[in-house]
DNA sequence: ATTTTTTTGTCATTCGGTTGACATTTAGTG
DNA sequence: CACTAAATGTCAACCGAATGACAAAAAAAT
């Protein structure tokens, strides 16, 4: 069973291959009779058109390139599939990359990218170098990271969601609120927008903040018993504030079974975390809607209706999930 | 700032095409001295080969097709993120689509794959008449589904799984242990592994099996409900194994907000799952070894050296997780 | 029947790179 | 210096389709 190509189908049909490339394109003039014959002949082979021949000729791919750390991770799962879907509905498909955060990874997918001449980059990893991206000469946009000032980043109210979070703590009379990150020291320093606002936020009302470390880069048995070990030091913490879910779900789990009375608040709320953990408070980023204004600023590079502004941002705010029981 | 083509680095380097061509491909005899100009050229202007135009004459596009309901479902996403791992590393990309488990999606998706000229297609989506995936003529493997008797098949022990996550129920001095499954009821009456291991294991120790349906259609909300008037009508149940984990999760949220003492077997034992839910066992299928397998069958496929036996079907241990707490 | 239109065919070029055949130049060896 | 071998260059065909120009045939209009 060979490969059948548009000169087959022209063949069976008894047309010529120009001709079926006109029925295919809707171009030119074409006699309903031919049309017919055309299409008969396309399905009784069952040919379709090979894209990768269009794309040459047509210097176009309809690719997108996406670039996460990591699709097992809710956030990032679901984000991929909203893309996916909405791209997929335009007409797009979608090559996918998990980069790890490893820098040589990334650097390594966005050239495999650009050798398959993909249309355009959505990002959602961080680490190179900015240069890189800017001499990529591609359109990118960033999901809630600084690649280049020339980069337009979309994201979700950070620093207002911290705030929510906080407030929603001290409102619910806790007395002593912790912050639970896994940001490394560098970050938290360089003023994580999500700690600035749990900061901001105590101080205001003169609570004295604690912001307690969780390395995203060690296994969960380690990352607990760290948390343990922040429990035993602080046994009078009665809030705490996780900037992600997950470190909210570990922290529960902790918790709960040491039989510490804490209120939490999670941070992402994705849909999976609301099915695992039903009872645990979150800041929902709106992953949907993100993803969609990440395409509508892509689709304005494209459509070359965007002014290249520098460090254009695109942030969308969050709501507060309280728990339900 | 026009595309660089291989064109342009030969003339920047003051050489031929054809020795471009002969670097870039380890070709032919080249002096060092030329590969180096060569490779400077290449540097310099930043060029990379155009994938597309390779693939083009080379009739092999290095890209394989995935098809999942749902990469934000976390075991498809562990499942995609193992994937795209070890076929990248094996100078694979991924082209990603979500079906939602929607027959028409699957079709287009699939119809899009072949004409982009994909090499292989993954499947751990369902639903289309199986001559689809016969006609499409093309290496492919499905994971847990059947698509057709020539599409061989890995997935991991789900007869054996239930048959664990229910002996632990009983070990563990569970009166009543009901089953939460999402699967429909034509499912349920195929006889879906997962529920006959589950009965078979009752049975054998003469125990009445209850199995209490929470459709996967409805929203979280809904499914509460509905689990709560499960609870209300058996208020008996004091062990549950729950065919997936989001189910798992769901019953343990409403169970511990009624004060309900149920012990938990989950399904699935993502690592999403595991940080999330700490607190709730589950089985664990082995994702990675899963996928592992599916990339060397689909690569035995490649080598010519898999022979078409019918109903091949590789199935992988799972093991019980303890809850840690 | 003749003139217009409308359809369809022919042909060459393009997209960017690969490859094989063959010619030619350069380097290495005795 | 002659002779062989290694290193490059030239050229054309190819992968599968798109497209523009032009010619030819068929259908519709006068």
């Amino acid at each position: 069973m060979e490969k059948v190509r548009l000169e087959d189908v022209a063949e069976h049909a008894g047309v010529s291959p120009t001709t079926v490339s006109r029925v295919l394109n809707n171009r030119g003039a074409i006699s309903d009779k031919t049309r017919k014959k055309v299409n008969d002949a396309i399905e009784e082979l069952g040919y379709f058109p090979n894209e990768i021949a269009r794309s040459l000729y047509g210097n176009k791919t309809n690719i997108i390139g996406v670039l996460f750390p990591n699709v097992s991770n809710p956030f990032y799962g679901e984000m991929v599939t909203e893309l996916e879907t909405i791209l997929s509905e335009k007409g797009y498909k979608v090559l996918i990359c998990n980069t790890n955060n490893n820098p040589e990874k990334e650097a390594k997918y966005l050239k495999m990218l650009l050798s398959n001449q993909v249309d355009g980059v959505i990002v959602g990893s961080r680490n190179l170098p900015s240069d890189i991206y800017q001499k990529a000469h591609l359109p990118i946009v960033a999901i809630d990271r600084v690649l280049s000032e020339k980069v337009p980043i979309i994201r979700s109210d950070n620093y207002q969601g911290a705030c929510m979070a906080t407030e929603y703590l001290i409102d619910k009379k806790c007395k002593k609120i912790a912050l639970f990150t896994g940001s490394p020291e560098e970050e938290i320093m360089r003023g994580d927008q999500r700690i600035k606002g749990y900061i901001d936020t105590l101080e205001k009302q003169d609570y004295d903040p604690l912001i307690l470390q969780v390395s995203f880069d060690e296994d969960e048995a380690f990352q607990r018993k760290r948390v343990a070990e922040y429990l035993d030091a602080y046994p009078d913490i009665d809030g705490a504030f996780a900037t992600g879910d997950t470190l909210a779900g570990i922290l529960n789990t902790v918790a709960s079974s040491r039989g510490n009375q804490i209120k939490i608040v999670g941070y992402d709320g994705t849909d999976t975390f609301l099915k695992f953990c039903g009872n645990i408070s979150t800041i929902r980023q709106p992953i949907k809607e993100m993803a969609q204004v990440a395409i509508d600023v892509m689709s304005g590079i494209f459509a070359g209706d965007y002014h290249h502004q520098d460090n254009q941002e695109f942030i969308l705010p969050v709501t507060l999930i309280e728990s339900i029981y």
